[in-house]
DNA sequence: GCATGATCATGC
DNA sequence: GCATGATCATGC
C-alpha cells in the first residue's frame, strides 16, 4: 500500500475531476517537476527515456496516470478508474490557422478482440464499459515545439456521448461486430461507420491477427472515436463557441441513420431538378454549380451546406450525373498534392491513402432523361473497398516513382502532356491536373514549375460502385 | 467517344 | 486569393 494520501476520493468521478484541472495551465515537464511522492509508485528504470520516445503512443497518458494521478497503469478492460468508472484518455488538439481548434487524432479507446467481441452485446461490451465516462485531458500540440513533455494541458473534463450520438455509436458498434461476424474483419474500414470507427492499431503495418470465422489474418484494430467526431466534441463540450451546424435528425427515428437519409432523399426519386427547385423555393439566375448537393440538403431540411451529423462523421457530399446513356462523363477529383510533400510519404501514412480510409462518401445521384433533364435517382452511402485501396496503392506509388525519376513533359498544341498513371492504366484510379488554370503551378523536386495535379477516381469505376437502383431508369 | 489537359465558380 | 468541387474542350 502506498504511504500517502490521494488529493482525490479515486471512487467519485467528480472528486477525479475537480483533482483533474489542477492540470489546466501546465506542460507535462511542470507535472514531473511538481510530484513529489513519485519515489513512492515506480513504474520502471528508463521511465524519462521511455517517455520520450515519440513512437511511444500511450507515453503521455501514462505519465499523468502515474506522475499526477499516481495510479499504477493497467491495461485491461477495466477502465482506469474502476471504482468510478472512469477512464483517462490524454488527447492533443490543434490551432487551425484560422483560429479555430480541432482535435489532432482519433480518441482510440481499447483493442477489438475479434474472439470475444462476437459475443459482446453493445452495453456490456469492454468498449462501452470505457466509453462511458471519459476523462478527456486536452493538450495543445504545436508543430514547432519538439519535446512532447513541453506541451501544455489546457482542458480536463469528464465526457460522456450525448444520448443524440450514443444511437449513432450502437449502431456503428453493431456494424463492425457485425463484419467480423460475417468472416470479413481484414475488409474492416475505418470509414465503414460514421462516429466510432476501427482504427489500425500497431507499431509494425505487417502485424496480423487471426479472427474467428475467417482463416484470411486481419490486421489489428481499435474501436475509437474519429478525429471529426472528437473535433466536435472538443468545440461543443470542451471549448464550447459558435455551434454553425444544423443537425438533420431530432429524436427517434426508427431505423439506422444512413437510411433514414436515403429514405428520406428516396422520396423524391424521379423528380427533375427543375421540379425540385419549385418545390423546395430554390430560386438562381443560373444554376449554381452545387445545385445538386443543394437539392439533396433542402430535402434532408438543411438550410446551409454543413450537416452536423455529417461532419461528425468526416462524411463528404459528391454529386454524381448519369448520362442517359448510363455512363458518367467525368471523373472524380480530389484536393491537389504537393510533388514535394508527397515523395516524402510511405503509402501506409500518405494523405490520399488516409483520406481513402477515413472518409466517406454522401453520393447524390442524378441521371438525364431523354429530354435532357435531370432526374434525382437518389442517394447512397459508399466508402473504398479494401481491396480496391490496394490498386490507389499502385497508381499511387507510381505518381511518386515518376516524380522521383523526373516527371516527363511534352508539349503538343500548347498543351503539356505527362507521364503520371493515366486512367486506362488502372481500374480505380488516375492523376490529372487540377488547378486554376494550366499555370497555377507546384513547384517539383528538380526546381521546374508544374500544373497542379490530384488523384481521380475513374469514371467508370464510380458508375459500377453505385448501387444498381440508382442506375436504373426511373420510370 | 474516350482520354487527358484546362478551366470555371463558389465559399471561405 | 486560394482551395476545391464541378465541368468544359479538343485531338486522336
Amino acid at each position: 500500500m502506498p504511504h500517502f494520501v490521494l488529493e482525490y476520493d479515486a471512487r467519485n468521478p467528480q472528486s477525479i475531476e475537480s483533482y483533474a484541472k489542477r492540470l489546466i495551465g501546465k506542460t507535462f515537464t511542470d507535472v514531473c517537476n511538481e510530484d513529489t511522492v513519485n519515489d513512492v509508485i515506480v513504474i520502471n528504470d528508463d521511465y524519462e527515456e521511455s517517455h520520450k520516445d515519440k513512437k511511444r503512443k500511450g507515453g503521455l497518458g501514462d505519465l499523468i496516470e502515474e506522475r499526477f494521478f499516481h495510479y499504477k497503469c493497467n491495461s485491461d478492460s477495466r477502465p482506469d478508474f474502476p471504482d468510478a468508472g472512469v477512464e483517462l484518455k490524454v488527447t492533443p488538439y490543434k490551432e487551425n490557422r484560422d483560429g479555430s481548434l480541432s482535435a489532432k487524432e482519433r480518441l482510440v479507446i481499447t483493442m477489438i478482440d475479434y474472439f470475444n467481441v462476437v459475443n459482446e452485446p453493445f452495453e456490456e461490451s469492454h468498449l462501452w464499459n470505457k466509453a462511458r465516462l471519459i476523462l478527456l485531458v486536452y493538450y495543445l500540440y504545436q508543430e514547432h515545439i519538439q519535446d512532447r513533455l513541453d506541451y501544455k494541458i489546457n482542458y480536463a473534463q469528464l465526457f460522456t456521448p450525448p444520448e443524440a450520438d450514443l444511437a449513432i455509436i450502437k449502431q456503428d458498434y453493431d456494424k463492425i461486430v457485425s463484419k467480423i461476424k460475417e468472416g470479413k474483419a481484414h475488409e474492416l474500414s475505418e470509414s465503414d461507420t460514421l462516429y466510432l470507427g476501427a482504427a489500425t492499431k500497431s507499431s509494425d503495418s505487417t502485424v496480423r491477427r487471426e479472427q474467428p470465422y475467417s482463416d484470411e489474418l486481419a490486421k489489428p484494430r481499435a474501436f475509437s472515436f474519429k478525429t471529426s467526431y472528437m473535433t466536435y466534441v472538443l468545440n461543443n463540450y470542451i471549448v464550447p463557441g459558435k455551434n454553425t451546424y444544423e443537425s438533420i435528425v431530432e429524436g427517434d427515428i426508427g431505423v439506422d441513420f444512413e437510411s433514414y437519409i436515403t429514405n428520406r432523399i428516396g422520396a423524391y426519386k424521379g423528380y427533375t431538378v427543375s421540379a425540385l427547385c419549385k418545390l423546395l423555393n430554390i430560386v438562381y439566375d443560373k444554376p449554381p454549380k452545387n445545385l445538386g448537393s443543394l437539392i439533396a440538403f433542402r430535402i434532408l431540411g438543411i438550410k446551409s451546406n454543413n450537416a452536423e451529423e455529417f461532419a461528425k462523421a468526416n462524411i463528404i457530399t459528391k454529386t454524381i450525373r448519369i448520362e442517359n446513356n448510363n455512363t458518367i462523363k467525368e471523373s472524380m477529383s480530389f484536393p491537389t498534392f504537393k510533388f514535394n510533400d508527397i515523395v516524402l510519404e510511405t503509402w501506409e501514412d500518405s494523405t490520399f491513402g488516409n483520406y481513402l480510409r477515413e472518409t466517406r462518401f454522401f453520393f447524390v445521384v442524378y441521371r438525364f432523361n431523354d429530354n435532357h433533364e435531370l432526374v434525382l435517382q437518389g442517394s447512397q452511402f459508399w466508402n473504398m473497398p479494401t481491396k480496391d485501396l490496394d490498386e490507389v496503392q499502385k497508381v499511387w506509388q507510381k505518381t511518386v516513382d515518376v516524380i522521383k525519376e523526373g516527371v516527363q513533359i511534352t508539349e503538343k498544341n500548347g498543351k503539356r502532356f505527362n507521364n503520371f498513371p493515366g486512367s486506362s492504366e488502372n481500374p480505380v484510379c488516375h492523376v490529372r491536373p487540377h488547378g486554376r488554370n494550366a499555370n497555377d503551378t507546384y513547384p517539383l523536386p528538380d526546381g521546374r514549375e508544374y500544373t497542379k495535379q490530384c488523384f481521380w477516381l475513374n469514371n467508370d469505376y464510380i458508375y459500377n460502385q453505385l448501387d444498381d437502383e440508382l442506375k436504373s431508369e426511373s420510370q
